[in-house]
DNA sequence: GGTAGTGTGTGTAACGTATTACTAACCAGA
DNA sequence: TCTGGTTAGTAATACGTTACACACACTACC
């Protein structure tokens, strides 16, 4: 490879020169110099080398994205906004899949400070941040996605994420009004905050009306951890099958997302479950698949590309600004989508001896 | 941030010894100076720089991935599987998303390069390879994802791809098994290998019969590029539904992958058809959600975690191996997986009379 | 003729690490 | 005492770039 050296060389001239024209400073620089650089630039098919310049620049244009896992359809998307919206502001970003896994998390950002980068976007969101607590004080300026920052101060710089309480409560009121008792509320392991708070939602929202979820209800997967979100829709099959083959089943599965619901409404279909007729199913995210699935599904949307501006936009204040972003912590409102996945409650006698097996 | 100058000031020795204990060569070093060292990086909380040394040492561990957009499943699975694969050879993984724009593609491409990258997987394949010629030739080893090598020799190090047209035509005698004889074809535009392959499969396989595909019956989408993968269900809708209320409509569906089928499938029912009553659909890749969906999807299978393992191997091979791997150029089998969204035609007037609109 | 100003470039010290060649000390054997 | 070999650690250099101070040749002006 040709270096910076080889191309003074070539053109007879120094370094410096050089690097001037690369760096687009050759307001006064004469034309006939000028043309033998980009002549020998172009002869030895040079390309700066970005680690020498960030070497020497001590920072890069570049975020950290960590989430747990592009496979996972919501996140693939989320990925994509955010780098979206980080190149438009000239920033490149690094995509790391995590699993939901701590001791990976730590060690990509690890990795990430190394390659000095000094912020990172944090998309999944263990309910502790104490694994990230010697990375934050190294330097790297943490942004939470999709999860607020309580919990978290002094880590998280900067946070974008939706009201998860607010989203749990609107699809459980949804559920309550369509005459359900009996909700169910499914999930894998329930390790991260936003998690934690949708089941909070729907309990709360509950118990206002009197009613309260059993604990039996509460499906959370095999508490083994490993379970990265490749298999969530195959869990949501697993959850209903479970739930529905019980003697007092539910009526209606409120999912920790859209693919726990998608496989949900599978593992009703296979038992012979109609999604809604016997079933109400809804979901959370709105990812692109919700829209299109047999029957639509009833959902939770996430603003996800106002997220990843803000998100990003955020991340880069605190980065370039002396004092940080004016108002750090970002919460906005979700929207409940309804759609063809629910549906008010039949006699609940019927479903008890008509469909069950 | 502290340097390894700091250390070694810290523990009273040079920075060669610092260095030493770095990079584990302390077997013949004195206990007690290595405790000392070792004490001062964990007091002043010492990482290496991972620039210092890519620069030092000219050459980084890392592969670059460019896909077309992780927002769509199937390429966030094969990125996930790639990084895994990479994981465990020590290496790890830059994702980029290209969108299918040639330009950006190159861009990453430099950028990659600029970062001493010298091992890029390329999963999107454009017809043409002629835009990375110029970092073929500056040094950069690309391996193509699911496209043959045909037509990129000399830029392409090593390819691993599942035989396309045989996919297509295993779909294809399926459909046509089950009776069909007017088979649509619905894709977004045709710009890359493995999308012409599998139109031609179609073709070839119909005439083995007799038949021929209507030009009618090849839908293209909307030839304008900029067209993403984000929008390949919504696309396959849009397909479906303008297929659908021809005056001869077709009676299966063969989408260029399960994106659009899924897609297709929802616009079909928008019409009042039944899939798999009215319409066979057939995908492509059987990404996770083929499985789960209503009704699920008869597709045909790429083996992508073979194909991320095989794709990875060979690809460091080129790079660590003088004379690269033997066979650089695999081709594997696809299988057909025949599931519930296809089924024998039905007689054409019932269906010309009787469900249309 | 001296000073200042302007237009063009050059020389060199960093950035944080890895590597090479080197030194100093010690010991064994003759 | 000398040679040779091992061990433990050091000093110096290079990697490719950028930033800063400086050099040189003009011109302009008092």
């Amino acid at each position: 490879m040709a270096g910076i050296k080889d191309v003074a060389k070539k053109a007879g001239v120094s370094v410096s020169t050089v690097s001037n024209v690369i760096n687009g400073r050759h307001a006064k620089m004469g034309a006939r110099t000028l043309r033998r650089v980009q002549e020998a630039i172009a002869e030895l098919n040079y390309t700066p080398s970005a680690v020498a310049r960030q070497l020497k620049s001590g920072h890069i244009k570049t975020l950290g994205l960590v989430v747990p896992s592009v496979a996972n359809p919501f996140w693939g998307n989320v990925s994509q906004l955010i780098e979206k919206a980080a190149l438009k502001r000239g920033y490149q970003v690094l995509i790391c899949n995590a699993e939901r896994d701590p001791e990976l998390e730590a060690n990509y950002m690890t990795s990430l400070q190394g390659s000095l980068i000094r912020g990172t976007i944090l998309g999944s969101s263990p309910v502790s941040f104490d694994h990230l607590r010697e990375h934050s004080e190294k330097g790297m300026h943490i942004g939470a996605f999709d999860r607020a920052s309580r919990g978290a101060e002094g880590i998280v710089s900067c946070s974008v994420s939706v009201d998860q309480d607010l989203g749990a409560r609107l699809a459980t009121r949804h559920l309550i009004g369509l005459g359900h008792k009996k909700i169910a509320f499914i999930s894998g392991p329930i390790g991260t905050s936003s998690r934690i708070a949708r089941l909070e939602g729907v309990q709360r929202e509950l118990s206002k009306v009197g009613l309260s979820i059993d604990e039996d209800l509460i499906w959370l997967g095999p508490q083994a951890a490993g379970f990265g979100d490749s298999q969530a829709a195959e869990l949501g099959r697993t959850a209903a099958r479970e739930l529905l083959t019980r003697d007092d089943p539910p009526t209606a599965i409120f999912a920790v997302n859209d693919m726990y619901a998608i496989g949900a409404c599978s593992g009703a279909r296979e038992l012979g479950y109609r999604v809604p007729d016997d079933l109400s199913v809804v979901g959370f995210d709105d990812i692109i698949m919700a829209k299109v699935m047999e029957p639509p599904l009833t959902t939770v949307r996430q603003p996800v590309e106002q997220m990843a501006e803000l998100m990003v936009a955020r991340l880069i204040e605190t980065l370039e600004d002396e004092d940080g972003p004016a108002e750090p912590h970002v919460i906005l409102r979700p929207e409940l989508i309804v759609r063809s996945s629910t549906a008010a409650r039949k006699n609940s006698d019927s479903i008890n001896s008509g469909t069950e097996k």
